[in-house]
DNA sequence: TCAGAAACGATCAAAATCAATCGAAATCGA
DNA sequence: TCGATTTCGATTGATTTTGATCGTTTCTGA
């Protein structure tokens, strides 16, 4: 058998692998082959690997990712219009962010979507109470400023008064925030106070805040109060929010972008 | 057999493997001959002495680097000495957590040790600075608080003033600090003073400081200084560790305990 | 529901790597 | 200087990894 001139080492090449089913979220056997330029068995030898590592999780035809947990909530839906809209609302948002800026991330998947973008960036300080974005930008990336505080299981982010200690001494450029609901009535509302606490400090220590929700959010209102539109500078969703609402909103000084 | 005009010697050659390991993550046998002019003979035994070392983990073909990334296998290398030394320290500490009790857990592979065994009560309340222990308790089990601050990425802790800041505003019942290095003469020292700085704060807020180390941390000095003996109340350590150290510390008072 | 296609798992052979052994060279102590 | 010890390199048989083949299973579309 004749071996290439480097042969990949077998856990460099696992770890290709890794990161390839990672970064799409899946990855096909014959992309992957191509990619790596060895057998098909020799990627299905190691997926078998990892899979019983936990890393990945195989399926017909190629694996599926198990370390980002962004993936594990999307994934059944991945295709769905809801995901993609998601995604597209991050990109936008993602050419929000200039240079050498400071941003914050609250929890939800449309901001996980957007750290997993931010993590190509050095130059920005990325400040976040969620452990997910926290995760994501773990290994490489920007600046990163965890809030602390106590944790909440449910959204897996860090709320409490102990949160806000680190918040009020710091100010970020801007604040993208997701949300439960948004209406034109009753503003931003979601389902924990302690959560709406965290988001209303953040907006008064924030340049400027950014709302990022799909239009499934809209006419919805949870439990928790957030705040009024006044606080709200820049609203990016998509457009199957109904007609009024972009009006009215844009009459009321709030740019809205529907990318 | 013809030497070279200068022949390595072989801790010096040994030096030049490790560095080169750690630099790529991996490295093939192959390259590392050409690389160093000897035969591969030898370069096998160099990387069987530097894995009994634990500074590198042999595969088929070369040899991974353990010292770059913080050891993200420290659960799948089961079979190496200073991993199961590690564990043993790390149970006898868990029967030291009483109901109820709130304890403070920093960076370091034997405290992670320490933190899945945690995940198994609800009963207390975890403080921590290390994003490992917090990813590992993020599912289920005791109440978390994080301490939040920057980020630093070779550790994956959390350091600096803004970590003070939740830090200075809790109390823990038992404090469980990992080091890299302690000595009878300059006490416990770590790599980074802002490191060395959260555990001193940490230190001063809690009812017991309990120091976990493993005998191979013995007589090492590193860079910042932690703290004095007089500050640690419990030693957790390994039957390795020498004797007249155990009585000098025993004789300060200190508990030691060698599981 | 059924047939064709794609993907899978098991098996085997080739190639590379590894471990063990032995002998040569260099170093060290007397 | 001599002999013992250590370190290194080469050889050889064993092991591991990889790729190809082939029968079986799973998926897809009619």
């Amino acid at each position: 058998m004749i071996q290439e001139a480097h042969p990949a080492l077998a856990p460099e090449r696992r770890d290709r692998i890794r990161s390839l089913v990672r970064e799409g979220g899946v990855a096909r056997v014959e992309d992957l082959r191509k990619n790596l330029k060895v057998s098909v068995a020799t990627i299905r030898r190691d997926l078998e690997i990892l899979e019983e590592e936990g890393k990945v999780k195989r399926v017909h035809g190629g694996a599926v990712s198990m370390e980002s947990r962004l993936e594990e909530s999307v994934f059944d839906d991945k295709t769905s219009q809801a995901s993609k809209q998601k995604k597209r609302i991050a990109e936008d948002a993602f050419n929000l962010v200039g240079h050498e800026e400071s941003v914050f991330l609250d929890g939800g998947s449309t901001t996980l979507f957007l750290a997993r973008l931010l993590k190509q960036r050095t130059d920005i300080t990325v400040v976040t109470n969620s452990v997910r974005a926290m995760e994501e930008l773990a290994d490489s990336g920007p600046r990163v400023i965890f809030t602390g505080g106590e944790f909440r299981r449910i959204s897996q982010t860090m709320v409490g008064p102990l949160s806000s200690a680190i918040l009020e001494q710091i100010r970020v450029d801007k604040a993208f925030m997701g949300t439960m609901g948004f209406c034109l009535k009753n503003g931003i509302t979601t389902t924990d106070p302690n959560e709406a606490y965290i988001k209303r400090v953040v907006a008064e220590n924030a340049g400027q805040v950014i709302l990022m929700a799909d239009s499934s959010k809209a006419e919805k209102v949870s439990f928790a109060r957030v705040s009024d539109w006044d606080q709200v500078d820049i609203l990016i969703s998509d457009h199957d929010i109904p007609k009024d609402f972009t009006k009215t909103l844009r009459k009321r000084g709030i740019k809205v972008r529907l990318p």
